[in-house]
DNA sequence: CATGAATGAGAGTTCATTCAT
DNA sequence: TATGAATGAACTCTCATTCAT
């Protein structure tokens, strides 16, 4: 220890703060305008900083965007670890506090999930490079495993229909994308409330006794 | 009548015939591309046209882009009101051939729907004038109505749990989207098999059985 | 014939006026500025157009300093193939007609050609793709061909001494370049007069001279 | 004597050898990406320095590109001059030493060299300020007097015909230039062979002939 | 009706240079 | 003395859009 490590770890310190800054701004913008329509000078401008400077820390664009999105996938994934990974809960209670699970990731970034949800189908995907393409694909993967091995387990434990597991992580899938690409785009007209846990744990609820067993 | 009448239809049929010329292109376009990426350019050679001749059509490009959107949500409309207007089947028979009129609905243009559902929440829609947005959620709103009053029907018959009708309708719109989106992501990858039928029928499978009246 | 050729024709002549105006402009400008520092911007008022017309005609700046260059090049090989096809003089008669040519294709286009010596060595070739810097070392190599066979039929008739006719077309190669070069230098000081003539003759002379068999 | 004044040396040796580190740093990048490719943060990195630094011991890029220049051309003028000045040798044993002199000064530093003969014509001495400029041309003059007066020997000594002696010094420099770029324009397509050494003497013993008074 | 030619406005990105520390 | 961080000013290139013909 000393003087010249100290130094190091405040300036590290500044660095981390400095991405964070950009980042946020970029998620702002990028939600607000939407990826392609938000430009780097926006984002300098909504950081408080000159467009050079955000080439300090990210490569570019890109690779701003695809930061946003790793981050975010990261953290997703280990929800759904986690849950899945649970010793103590059936298969049926794991279901159940999936709706708080997923409700959590949203407000964990909900403007960024959006994003992501987007960004699985099209457009900017095709301007991302392979590498990162593949990155997020493997994150995305890592999140539907956990997903399938919870519905697995509830199989297994004979308290769910035969499924193919799969089809039913995918099915939670498609709810989350569906509900809140849904409820965001109906707090665009009308910004008043946010109705996604109910939508979500109605949907989770349905879905829950559409699949027991008899 | 008369010549001048006889030319005016003409003249109003190959008017027609040329904005689908475009429209046309510019699905294949934003669906290979994406809709920022495509260009004018790119459009008015895939339509064997000059790009000024595309602005004799079309105002300008999201003018172009909102016009195929609202043609398919228009063909959306209609097909939901079909079904719900329809006097011979019963709630649950027709969530049943639910199945069948979503795959009809992606199939009829599968390149305009994905667009369309990245359209709800984002990006392009930030662009578009009120008025062309306010059409577009119009008809948006219209497909949701037919399909709660479907819900409403099977309540009102006591074959379905009472839930929101409104919510319930939701619910389709939701499994849809998510289960388009999600596809078509997959398809993206691994571009051979398509799989969206199976997730329909399951999705509304599962859905019919979790809020059948016990 | 008819007016849709006739048509097509005054296009196509339209097109070759622009790009000879734009490759006019480039050619004063990379003169005067040297290529880096030249901008599109420039070139593009020195032609009187836009920035963006520029790119109608040339894919981009390397594009267009390249199809200087080649251009240069065709000609330049062309004088000393048509030199060494010659069937009524010697290789001393040609030796001696060198002088001249070598004149003549600096006086086709001085600009071009120092631009083209200095790209011999440096800087901007590493900036070219490879495939126009092949094009532009295959083109070279012609040149050197037609020069090493003038040699060569000295040789042949005994005229010449026994040296590697190669070396001897890159020594003509070198003389050009070198007396190009140093001539310019010194008129970028003293821009009145122009002795590149003599001094290509003098260097000529003298070599031949140094090679003549005795 | 004292602290203070061996201080002050102790500085200024210091400061040369940052200046030499530096200068060097910048040799080796003008060298493999050319002057205007080389920027100031790939010199600082090379240098190990940051780029910062570099403006404490030079005002700018191109004062740094021209200091490169000039220490070359001192050496360059030392050697002719030293040549020259010998009492020893005939003017021809001295223009076959030149051989060596002139392939000495290339390995000195081939690639100052080469950055000089491209200075020579063009681009990069546009951006230099006047008074570079006139250094550089200042210090070029004292090479080329040093080289004419070696033939003016000659021809005093009735050894070489009769040509005017600074035609002839130019000579050496035309075939100095044009040896070094085109054999340097050879190695970057094949890089394996150096043959300046046999080019240049070939060149020069082809000149003594053709100057040789007979 | 159709278009070739042109462009204004702006995008992302780079880099020599400065300055507080 | 040395530097990390920051930036202003440019640069190349793109594209939706217009207009004379």
């Amino acid at each position: 220890m000393g003087i010249a490590e100290r130094r190091e770890r405040e300036k590290d310190i500044q660095q981390k703060i400095r991405r964070k800054q950009i980042l946020d701004a970029a998620k702002r913008l990028f939600y607000t305008k939407g990826f392609s329509a938000a430009t780097i000078e926006d984002i300098a401008q909504e950081a408080e900083l000159s467009p050079a400077a955000i080439y300090l820390y990210f490569k570019n664009k890109d690779d701003l965007y695809a930061s946003l999105n790793l981050q975010f996938l990261e953290y997703m994934a280990e929800r759904f670890e986690g849950l899945y990974r649970d010793t103590v809960l059936s298969a049926e209670e794991k279901l159940d506090a999936l709706k708080d699970v997923l409700y959590d990731i949203f407000k964990f970034d909900p403007i960024i999930l959006i994003n992501l949800f987007h960004l699985q189908a099209s457009d900017g995907l095709k301007k991302l490079s392979p590498e990162r393409t593949s990155q997020i694909n493997k994150m995305g993967a890592k999140c539907l495993r956990s997903l399938s091995k919870i519905f697995n387990q509830g199989i297994e434990e004979g308290r769910f229909v035969k499924h193919n597991p799969i089809a039913l992580g995918d099915m939670i899938w498609i709810i989350f994308t569906g509900a809140v690409l849904w409820e965001e785009s109906k707090r665009m007209i009308n910004p008043r409330k946010d109705y996604l846990k109910q939508t979500l744990d109605l949907a989770i609820e349905i879905m829950g006794r559409g699949i027991k067993a008899t």
